[in-house]
This record gives C-alpha cells, sequence and structure tokens, in this order.
DNA sequence: GAGAAGCCTGGGAGCGCTCCCAGGTTCTGG
DNA sequence: CCAGAACCTGGGAGCGCTCCCAGGCTTCTC
C-alpha cells in the first residue's frame, strides 16, 4: 500500500498546514484538541484537512507520542470454545461502537495458556494503551500480570477471585435470582437447577441467586447439579434430577444451550413443558426463541457489556477520577412458553 | 503505558545491538530475515533478543518502513445483523489462526454503510497493508473501493455480482446440490426450498444448487419461496409452501435459522418430520444440532474460511504468482434425524 | 502604567525503527 | 594471481508526527 515512490499516499501534516496557513504546531494542536488556538486557525485548519482529505498517520503519533492509541481485546481461547459465539459478536460490536470516532484502532487477539507470556510481553511493550479481557473461566492470570506491568485492563466477566483487577458483567445473581421467583410465583414447589462449572464465576453467581430465590421461598435447595454449558451436559444433568426428584416442577437451567438439552430430556421423558414442568434459561440467546418450546429467559445485554467495559477503560486512560471499581448491569426476563 | 520517563518500557534496537556486538542494522537484517547475515552475528541476535526481552516496536517499524505490518478485517454491519454471529466469530478464528507467530496485528472494523468513505479513507491511509472483508450481502461496494485505491482486499462469501475482487467462499452450490441428492435418494418427490434473499449470492448459490438438484431428477422445480434468513421468514415461507403444495414430502431450506421457523410449522400443521416431510438445512450451526427434532445440514467450516482469506491476502502480499483468483471450500453433509 | 499572567504561535529535537550507501572481506573463475 | 562477484557490516538519513521551548502579543491587576 505504497505510492511510486515508495511512500504512503495521501497530504502530510505539513500540507495542511502550508494550505491553513499555519506551522505544523498548531493543526497538531488542532487535531489533539489543544486549548490555545485561536479560532481562525482552528477553522483554518478545520477547513483545510477536509479539502484534502487528510487523515493523520497513526504510526507516526504513536511513535512520537506518549500513547498508543489502541486497546486490545483479548479472548481467552479456552472460554471461545463454549459461550463465546454468539457472546463474542454481540461484545464486540459494544466495544465497536463505543470506539467510534475515537481515533483509536482495536487490536483484536487470542490468548492459548501456553503462549499468555508472549502475549504480555508485547502487550506490555507500548503496541496499546490498555486492554479488554474477556475470560470466561474464572482464575485466567492474564489479566492480573497484565496489570503487575502497569497496563489498565478491565475484564469482562467477574473473576472467580476478587481481586482488583475492574470488570464488568451482567448481575448474574439477580438474573438468576428473578428467575427463581418467576417460578415460584407460578406456584411451583420443587425447584430444581442446572449450574455451571465451579470454576467459573458466571456458574457460581447464577447458582447462588437461585439458591436465594428457593430459600426466600422456604424450599428446599438441594435440587442442583453442575453441569458444563454444553446441550448434552445439559441433557445429563436433566436425567440425574430426575431420577433423583421425579416429582420437580420447576428448573432454572443457568445457560440457554444447557436448558436445550434439558428440554429434549422432559421430551423424552413424556413431561410436558411448562404444565409439569416449568423451564427458564439463562443468556436469551438466539436458541431460547426457537427453542420447543420458546423458552423464557433472563436476558443479558451483551452489547451494552462491550461498551460498558470500554466506557471504563477509555475514562481509566483519560485519568477520570472516582471510576467505580467494578460495574454489574441489570438482566431482565423475557417471557415465553416454557415457563 | 509508559514508564516514569513518559517513554514506552522494554529494550531498543540499539541495547540489543550492544548486548550482540553487532550494530542496529544487523539487528534490523535478522528480525526481517535478510540473507547477507553471517551465522555467527544471527545467533549472537537472538541470543540477545532472548536474553533481553525484546520486541521490536511496531509504531516505528511501520514509520520507518514501507508496510504497515497490520492487516483489516471489514464486517459489514448488516450483514452482521442475520449471519454473523457464530459464523464471524468462526472466520474470526481462522484468521487469528493464520496469522499466528508472524508478527502482523489484526485491526477489527465495522462498516457503516454511512461512512463507507471514511473507512475508505482510513485503511488507504496506509495503515494496514490488506483487507479482508466480510461482505455478507452481494452488492457491496467496499471491496471494489478499496482495490480502486491500490489495496490488496480478498472478500469472504462471493460478491453477487462478478468483478475481478477475489473472494473465497464455502461451496455453496455443490453443498445444496448434495443436500438435494440426499433427498431425492430418500425417494421423495415433491422436494421445496426455501432460499434467500435474491441479493445475496449464498442465497442465489445455494438456490442454484437445489435448482440442479431437482432438475437433474426431473422433479418439479417449482416449491420455491424466497425468505430473509430469519427463523419467523421460514415459518412464514413454509407456510406459504405448505399451502401451495400440501403434498410436499421434503424442503431444502438454505439456512438452519430459518429451518428451525419451518420446523415449527410443520410441527403445527402435524406433520412428522422426518416421516411426513423431511428437511435438511445448512449450515450446521449449533442451533442444528438441538433442533426438534436434530436437523440434517450442509456443514461449512468457517473456521477454514477465514484461513484461506488470510493465506491468499498474505500470498498476494508477500508477491507469490499465479494466486488462483477465487476458493470455493468444500463442504459436507451432517446426518441427523431430520432426513 | 508597569509587571504579571494569560493566550497563541512557530521552530526543532526527538520517538525507534528501516533501508540505502559505502566499504571491507571472502569466493570465484580465467 | 588478480579482477569481479558475492557476502557481510556499520553509519546515518529519514519516516510523520508530538511536545517542549522560547517568544510575541494581549489582558489583567494593583
Amino acid at each position: 500500500m505504497t505510492d511510486t515512490n515508495g511512500r504512503r499516499p495521501g497530504p502530510r501534516i505539513v500540507e495542511v498546514a502550508r494550505a491553513a496557513g499555519v506551522s505544523k504546531s498548531t493543526v497538531s494542536r488542532v487535531i489533539n484538541g489543544s486549548t490555545y488556538v485561536s479560532d481562525r486557525a482552528r477553522q483554518a485548519v478545520h477547513l483545510a484537512i477536509e479539502r484534502l482529505g487528510y487523515s493523520p498517520n497513526h504510526a507516526a503519533r504513536t511513535l512520537a507520542g506518549s500513547k498508543a492509541n489502541a486497546i486490545a481485546l483479548v479472548v481467552s481461547e479456552q472460554g471461545s470454545r463454549v459461550l463465546a459465539d454468539p457472546f463474542f459478536a454481540g461484545v464486540l460490536r459494544g466495544v465497536h461502537t463505543e470506539l467510534a470516532g475515537r481515533r483509536i484502532q482495536l487490536l483484536v487477539m487470542m490468548s492459548r495458556q501456553e503462549d499468555n507470556d508472549d502475549l504480555v510481553a508485547y502487550l506490555s511493550g507500548g503496541h496499546v494503551d490498555g486492554a479488554l479481557v474477556l475470560s470466561l473461566h474464572g482464575d485466567d492470570p492474564l489479566p492480573r500480570s497484565l496489570q503487575a506491568r502497569g497496563m489498565p485492563v478491565v475484564v469482562g466477566g467477574r473473576p472467580l477471585v476478587a481481586d482488583d483487577v475492574p470488570f464488568v458483567d451482567a448481575d448474574n445473581f439477580t438474573g438468576a435470582l428473578q428467575a427463581t421467583r418467576h417460578l415460584v410465583s407460578l406456584g411451583r414447589r420443587r425447584i430444581a437447577t442446572i449450574a455451571g462449572p465451579r470454576d467459573m464465576a458466571v456458574g457460581m453467581d447464577r447458582l447462588s441467586g437461585w439458591r436465594r430465590g428457593v430459600e426466600e421461598a422456604r424450599r428446599s435447595a438441594d435440587l442442583l447439579v453442575h453441569s458444563d454449558f454444553t446441550p448434552d451436559s445439559g441433557a445429563l444433568a436433566m436425567e440425574e434430577l430426575l431420577s433423583r426428584a421425579p416429582d420437580l416442577d420447576a428448573v432454572f437451567v443457568a445457560a440457554d444451550i444447557m436448558a436445550l438439552g434439558a428440554l429434549r430430556v422432559l421430551r423424552a421423558g413424556g413431561r410436558k413443558v411448562p404444565e409439569d414442568v416449568a423451564v427458564v434459561g439463562f443468556d436469551d440467546s438466539v436458541l431460547a426463541a426457537t427453542a420447543v418450546p420458546p423458552l423464557t429467559t433472563v436476558r443479558q445485554e451483551t452489547e451494552t457489556l462491550g461498551r460498558t467495559m470500554t466506557w471504563r477503560l477509555l475514562a481509566e486512560l483519560a485519568g477520570t477520577e472516582g471510576l467505580p471499581p467494578s460495574v454489574l448491569l441489570p438482566t431482565s426476563m423475557v417471557f415465553r412458553a416454557s415457563a
């Protein structure tokens, strides 16, 4: 992508300066929003930029300045196998929306456990100003390593063990609580749950919400099976629940994708949903609407998650004071046929 | 991300040079894989790099050199509403895999129709060496604009009208043909299709494959309804087909997500799948495995698509001769319960 | 009315690399 | 044995910006 002289096409800052009748320092000041620029100069510069179609060279700005004008979105690979696809796309869209209009590049990287060190070295080598880490298994060392090297980090999804890395997450606890209360309000008495794995905060938070919900309704909190966010494991879990408690009349499933497996088992067992067993899922993924029967579920806004993470990171980079260490995003129930 | 002097952390090329007892020119040659470096010097440099944990400054390389060491993955926003989620994540993973180990940054951008001009200006401003465009509606002007400015481009998904922008796509025609032949081999006589929209090549190619399939079996090719890649539109299409041909006994649906709507209508109408009506989908998305009944479908490898696009682009950047203008990736049938 | 305190501007020294140039050394072949 | 080619190396001029510094001009303030 070079012209015949081997140089990149397009005007340089000096050309803009010349066209506007000012020095390149002034053009730089206009671009970077400095005060101490007269209105006349500012307007002349804007006009010249417009006329020449000038776009500043990112590499030069980064090299000369003290910031990289780029942030990274890091996806931990293990996680992406499981939840990531629609989740990731939503988050990415949110990140992008929030970045729109600012001159900040988004680098997307996927981390494998084995080359974490390379990643940390690369990122803390000054190529980016901060990092967004999408870490779906809760004990990922990456965010801490990055932060230890002085890099601003925001994690998507609550880390399993509390540390001082700021995170943004859906309010999984409250979402699960709402779902359970809904089942209670339906008059269900034996309310089970298919929970996520113990090593993921998202699983534990949704489990806690369910537990709270059944306990406040004075129901038993022992109908619990852990599973791993796949349809088949959801099916297995449902079978186990059914054999342990043939009289159960409701299940809160910690993810839509597991709920599909559960629905299959219920159908095979001749139980009608929702008449015999009410089912509530979580995520409101595309799977929920097309399930048989369509799934009542808890909606989490993945796009808002991405936007909020980005907002938090940029605010930190801008030196904003008094930022909340972490943010929990509200969830909402989506009522369909299954409960 | 700066140290106390406002400079980025880590060693510079001169430090490596000093440590290795050579000049920075030689270090640069080693890094960039030039010939004309003695083995002794090369080894000394590698050792020094290792010891110091040196990682070259991307901005400086880009500024000084004639290439940007980065490629862009551009997603057209309209498309991403529809197909993109799992599709996009798969492609992204493929791109990333293919990029691994090369020092090439991946910039992800989403384009909205209205700011296409900005995007073209930005990209052709020398920030990237080439672009991967994921363009799901077939008449996107972006790839052509980019190519017209001299930027190497590879499109994912066949453009609707042939032009000379290279693309990589799944072999939708053959996939649909296989699916239709499978229905024929099952002894089905009235084989309908729910096709994608007319303005998407993916829709038209799958339609052509179906048409070929029914025609070579001397069946009628008039049971055709266009739809738009949503479950509801698939349901509507199925209703129309049923009212036009109550005796149909098979449907090829051009996307799993539409097939879910079709299955719903068939179920509501009391038709058994596959006994009364056999259904084949396309994509082998996560939806297919969890459908009721599980959907026989045509699998396309989104990850391979991403890898191939990237390979094609990098090969072009490297100046490889005799590259295929475009590549069609094979699809394969996945047999489940629905047909 | 004079000094201080803003406001606005241009000049120029880098940022950390790549790549060209010049020069030295070692291989070839006639 | 010597010219020329091939190999290897270091020096240094940029790449296109930002940001510091110095300085001129306008207001204020007492």
